[in-house]
DNA sequence: GCCAACGTTGGC
DNA sequence: GCCAACGTTGGC
């Protein structure tokens, strides 16, 4: 029994790789992540698991689209590469320091549901809802099924 | 470009 | 272990 399907929000600066990028390219392994909560989230992630694939520092903030986890969690190359920005001298690949996942494209939202819309429903999203709680800037963060119904029902 | 909020680093 | 300094995120 594979366990169920679990759901994610995961941030990317449109100007790196937007949804767009990733509908060309199919599937993307989401290097960079250097935040230990965020490398947690996606050690946890399963197969086949839901992303809500968010922009951010962009001029309209919010959900643009659907992804998927198409593989699990391995070591990040990045951090080994030295003239990489996301080198990390600290990593050794007998003790890899930064993990991610491959987030494959499944569709671009109809229209995004924009940071303010989020934030006008944040009581039905409630409190554990990372994305608008106050501080909390992870960019890669869980959603419950009800959140992730709700957030695709504004779409 | 600004800056609030937060995480990490490193001296002590 | 404390905490100041620094770097980063991300909305505005």
């Amino acid at each position: 029994m594979s366990p169920r399907k679990r759901y994610w929000l995961m941030k990317s600066e449109p100007q790196d790789f937007s949804i767009d990028d990733l509908a060309r390219v199919g599937s993307e392994p989401w290097t960079g992540v250097r935040n230990y909560q965020a490398r947690n989230f996606m050690r946890e992630m399963q197969l086949g698991d839901g992303v809500l694939f968010y922009h951010s520092s962009t001029e309209i903030p919010g959900i643009y689209g659907i992804a998927e986890v198409v593989a699990t969690a391995y070591p990040d190359p990045t951090q080994f590469e030295r003239k990489s920005k996301y080198f990390d001298e600290r990593a050794s690949r007998e003790d890899p320091r930064w993990w991610l996942v491959d987030v494959g494209f499944v569709r671009k939202l109809k229209r995004a549901v924009t940071l303010d819309e989020i934030r006008a429903h944040a009581d039905a999203l409630g409190e554990d809802f990372a994305l608008i709680r106050k501080g909390t800037r992870l960019s890669v963060l869980p959603a419950t099924p009800a959140q992730w119904k709700l957030l695709l029902s504004l779409e």
